[in-house]
DNA sequence: TCCTATCGGTGAACCGATTCATTCATCACA
DNA sequence: TGTGATGAATGAATCGGTTCACCGATAGGA
């Protein structure tokens, strides 16, 4: 059993045909006929042969049958990013159409482990699923000349990219709690990841903010914007919490993510504010929580498995045509979803 | 841009020196002189050479660099089951050490696709989490003749094994409501993929039901049993219901997840029976929501990420010395959370 | 001056398949 | 019976690295 492994070779010698006949047998087998097929099939089973390897038939092929997914450290801590099991079932199923593979790049600890790995593995392309702009793991991708598929972030990168108008739709949130007639506004913002000196326009958050402030007009209030790390309901807790024992406490918050919205519920639900009564919140991504939650968050709704199945399916293509022509750069719609928050 | 891909050959040639020191170069730069190393550095630089090709490499290496993780479909359909992400996590914090990826294999649709690419893909091993016992990619695994280690099912294959003493977990939880009083219990159960002829012990639905019936004793009423299918509240929920509005409803419900708990309790909700007052519920698995849950679940923990932890360890363990040795089979321990349902 | 380590570098064998131009045999048809 | 067509099998080239036995040159010791 712990013999030596057992090659295609093997069996075409047992079988008593070429190599290449043998291969045929298990690739193709329409081209041999069905004697030499059965012989080769009898002769691998008797070997307990294991197949072709799919390392040798890679390097063959140019292929490698999967795709490399590289996301944030969130993703391994799976419950602070609902976003991410919806957008993952959209790769799924757009993937499982091949067959391909779909390899796991988390964030390592230790960070150009993740970049060693992004250099190692034997894919055909990659999605950038929203990591930060300084990733080494985005470097080392960019540096294997494969396609790549960017997701929500970085932007800016010379790659096809999917994603959302992040300021088109941050100004429709609030624009809203404006109709309402607040113009005492908080936010509830992520850390900005931008390198000094970057475009504004190529950082989620920024656009973001940039989009709320579009939507409150006269009610922006650059000291309501409170930065919260991570994006976890706790420190949205503690920033409301702050907020709200102010003096004069605003009346509405905009949270970058369900998660912060859900933070800031907590913090008012302590305080005995009413929601929406005393205060209204709006999230951002229509996360499966956010209808549930009490009261049902009013939030941006974002189509995530969309997102998954169009990135998959970018790559996919790009693969299959060799990568040439433009980068495409496209914007799912979103919509918000206006309940009882 | 789009030119033939450059090779280590045309690096070496470009900096004047032979493909196998252009080789050390990358892989061991110990063994060559400095100037040479930078020599061809920078050729590489100047041709945009995307590093050695990682199934080259594999090929003459033998090591993929990978393991293959193959899960119910549940998993990719809505990571539903809550059970997952912690696993997850426990696997890719083990996997993170080396640096080795994670290949997703998802069940598909069409269920021959995954066993197609359960053989074809480049990996060292397979970890094989709960899938049901006649899945066609554990067969396709076995196949490889690679190193596995099968979690929580299918038991009894002749591979390492990682799990739960299911029927004693069961016990416990059957016990305790026995300790209670109850003596009408129901049981929501999983429906049984048991193949007609299989021995009892390797099921894992068969096992808790025998752990249920050994706790319940003379308590235990076979036609209290209700299969459902999916594992989802939705099922549970139909059929907790049901038992409710029988003459002699249950007292006690033993559900084997979580999310079966669940649904019995939306049901309970929903009829106006008060929970523990009127009904007793104890779930599985000690899944994140079961704390939080109204009222807070008394439910079976299982270490789940010590799971993923100790799975990708024995893989790896198992891939790097060559995989002989005898099959351990861990049980780990569980233990009855008792809150308030 | 001669001998022997030491170091860096070379080149060929090899990893395990796929592919395709070529050869060989068979068969149908004129 | 000769000719072309058809189909199956062969074998060598190739994919792009890694590895290792070997070799030449330089330096140190006797």
């Amino acid at each position: 059993m712990a013999e030596r492994r057992v090659r295609l070779r093997d069996v075409a010698e047992r079988a008593g045909v070429s190599v290449g006949s043998a291969s045929q047998a298990f690739g193709r087998p329409e081209l041999v006929s069905d004697a030499v097929r059965e012989r080769v099939l009898a002769a691998a089973e008797e070997l307990g042969y294991p197949g072709p390897d799919p390392a040798a038939r890679r390097l063959r092929t140019g292929r490698a049958g999967a795709v490399g997914l590289i996301f944030s450290e969130r993703l391994a801590y799976q419950f602070t990013d609902p976003a991410a099991p919806p957008f993952l079932r959209g790769v799924s199923r757009e993937i499982e159409k091949s067959p391909t593979g779909l390899l796991l790049i988390p964030d390592s600890r230790r960070r150009d482990e993740g970049a060693r790995l992004v250099r190692e593995s034997v894919v055909d392309g990659f999605i950038v699923y929203s990591v930060p702009q300084n990733d080494p793991r985005m470097e080392a991708a960019l540096g294997r000349h494969l396609p790549i598929v960017t997701v929500d972030q970085p932007r800016g990168a010379e790659t096809p990219f999917v994603g959302i108008d992040d300021r088109a739709a941050a100004r429709s949130a609030a624009e809203h709690v404006r109709e309402l007639g607040h113009d005492r506004v908080a936010v509830l913002s992520f850390v900005t990841t931008l390198e000094p000196g970057t475009a504004l326009e190529l950082d989620l958050t920024s656009e973001r903010l940039a989009g709320y402030e579009d939507g409150l007009g006269a009610a922006w209030k650059s000291e309501l914007v409170r930065m919260c790390r991570p994006n976890a309901p706790g420190p949205a807790r503690e920033a409301t919490l702050e907020l709200l024992r102010e003096p004069s406490p605003p009346t509405a918050i905009l949270a970058m993510s369900d998660i912060l919205a859900f933070g800031a519920l907590e913090a008012a639900e302590e305080l005995g504010v009413a929601v929406p009564a005393g205060l209204s919140v709006v999230g951002f991504d229509d996360s499966p929580g956010a209808a549930h939650a009490s009261p049902p968050l009013t939030t941006v709704s974002q189509p995530h498995e969309e997102k998954g199945r169009l990135a998959a399916g970018a790559l996919i293509e790009a693969i299959e045509r060799g990568s040439r022509g433009e980068p495409s750069r496209t914007f799912l719609p979103t919509e918000l979803v206006v309940r009882e928050s």
